[in-house]
Formats: structure tokens, C-alpha cells, sequence
DNA sequence: AATAAAGTCTATAAAAATTATAGGGTTTAC
DNA sequence: GTAAACCCTATAATTTTTATAGACTTTATT
């Protein structure tokens, strides 16, 4: 499953994506849509920024804006970004990979070869579909 | 990802499957064979007995064995026995369904809409694959 | 019958991760 | 100069996961 912080990010840029209209979006008023506490959404809007996903603008007036198209951001980078690993086990993740300490040799790995298949599937639909195809799907 | 727990029990199928020749095997010799604690083994190998998958002889001489044949033992059941729900967002899952509190209509929400396509996806994997397909890829 | 081996069961402890809050700092419009 | 709004770091609270403890029952063997 992904964290609630996750989930509440993707719900963020929905809202910001659907409000590119205005120049900036209060926390205040994403928190209030979805019911979200204030605090616990400015973390997560922060490390959006800083990834690079948001823009702000401090002082009276300021808020967060998109600074991307929503076309060119993939759900799979927010889900890694604020949750870590997209794939079932350390040992198949592309990008953070680990290895399993149990496991003497992945090459001969039933269960390893299952789960690189099932991160394979995954990733096909969370790289390929953008904050657009959520948009759109709204 | 999946928890220590499922892992450790896709493993222990593994095993057992790997030794249908004997009569029983020990929860020792598995917990050995992976480097897991005896004690955190014990309580998983209880849980798959319960579950239907395992028999187990006390005393002398026990141990468990595997009571369905490795091509009956679907992953995805094996992992929603453990670990719960394999849907990324509770409002996709099949088999632990919960709305999402800050959704207010989940049919028009393009988060749903894309954690389903991943829900299904996975599961086109994982209902389909065995033991004995793990078995295989060994 | 005694003993030791092995699973049973429930409770609890320890650790880690997630979720949430707090509060002072900085910037900016007016 | 004041209030609005984001910035930032730390910490607290909660939940989940991982691990351990220990007394109990069953069974093979001698």
C-alpha cells in the first residue's frame, strides 16, 4: 500500500493541476478539500518543491503553483520520491535496491524472478501515466 | 513492499515444497537454511497451518509439511494472508475494500482510476502464478 | 514411565516506520 | 509595520512490524 503521504501528494498536484488557472493555491485550501491537517500536508508540499515538481510564492498573497506540465510528471518518480520502493521486494527494485539477506543466489530465485515480473507490470502503467492521465480521468 | 513476514513464508513454502520427500522438515532447519529466528518462523509456519497449507506432527520425529500440492498455492493468497491487501489504496482493493476518507467520489477520481489498472495488472500475476511456478524458476 | 524433542498458543516487548504537531524563522503585499 | 503565507527542523504520538518469552501439549524412544 502506498502512505497516506503519498496519496495525499498525488491528491496535492491533482488539485494544483486543476487550478493552473491561478497564479498560487493556499496549503490551507488543499488541506480544507481533502481534509488533510494543515502541517502534515506542508511537509509533503515542501519535498514536492524541492523535487523540483512545485513552485511557491512566500508572503501574503503566495502559494504553490505547478511548474511542470502535469504530461511530464510521471506517477512512478512521486510515488518513489515520498514512499521509497515501487517494487514488492528489495531485490527487484530498480532504484533502491537491496539485497535480500536470506538469499543465497537471486539468479536461481523463484520468488525473485515472480516479483521482477509483477514490478515489470507495474512499472509499465506508473511510468507511462502522468498527472495528466489522472487529470483526465477526474 | 511485501513485509519480512510474507517473504519469510514464500520462502518456507519454498522449502517445503522443495522436500515434499520427506515426511516432515523442521522449522529449525528452515529458519537455519534462511538465517531467520526460529521464533518469528514458528508463528508463520502456525498462521499457513491454519490457513490450510501446512500439516504439522508434534514431538518426536515432527515437523511440517505441505499439505496442497505446490500448482494449488496461489501467491496472491498466500501474500493477502500475511501481508493483507496487495491493491496500492484501500479504495481499489478486492478483498480489504475501504473508502478513502478524503475522496469524495471515487468514481471520479483519477488516482482510483490508475491504482486499479495497477491492482489488476499485479494480480494477473500473482493469482496465476503457484509455488510451483517459484518452484520452477529455482 | 521417564525423558527429550517438537509443535502450540498467547502475550508482550522492542524496534521501526508512519503520521502528526509545534514553533520560531523568513519573505512579501499592502 | 503588520499580517499573511511559506520555510525548516525538531520532536511527539501512533501504528505497524519484527522479535522474543515461556508455559503447554503431543509423541517417539528407551
Amino acid at each position: 500500500m502506498l502512505s497516506k503521504k503519498t496519496k495525499y501528494a498525488l491528491h496535492a498536484l491533482t488539485y494544483l493541476g486543476k487550478h493552473r488557472e491561478n497564479k498560487t493555491v493556499l496549503i490551507h485550501d488543499i488541506a480544507e478539500e481533502y481534509g488533510i491537517s494543515h502541517k502534515f500536508l506542508e511537509n509533503i508540499l515542501l519535498e514536492l518543491r524541492k523535487a523540483g515538481y512545485l513552485g511557491s510564492k512566500k508572503g501574503k498573497g503566495g502559494g504553490y503553483y505547478l511548474i511542470k506540465e502535469p504530461k511530464d510528471i510521471a506517477l512512478s518518480k512521486v510515488i518513489r520520491l515520498l514512499d521509497g520502493p515501487i517494487a514488492l521486494l528489495p531485490c527487484v527494485s530498480l532504484n533502491y535496491y537491496e539485497p535480500c539477506a536470506e538469499c543465497k543466489d537471486e539468479s536461481h530465485c523463484g520468488i525473485n524472478k515472480v516479483m521482477a515480473q509483477v514490478r515489470d507490470e507495474t512499472l509499465k502503467i506508473l511510468e507511462n501515466k502522468s498527472l495528466q492521465d489522472v487529470l483526465d480521468g477526474e
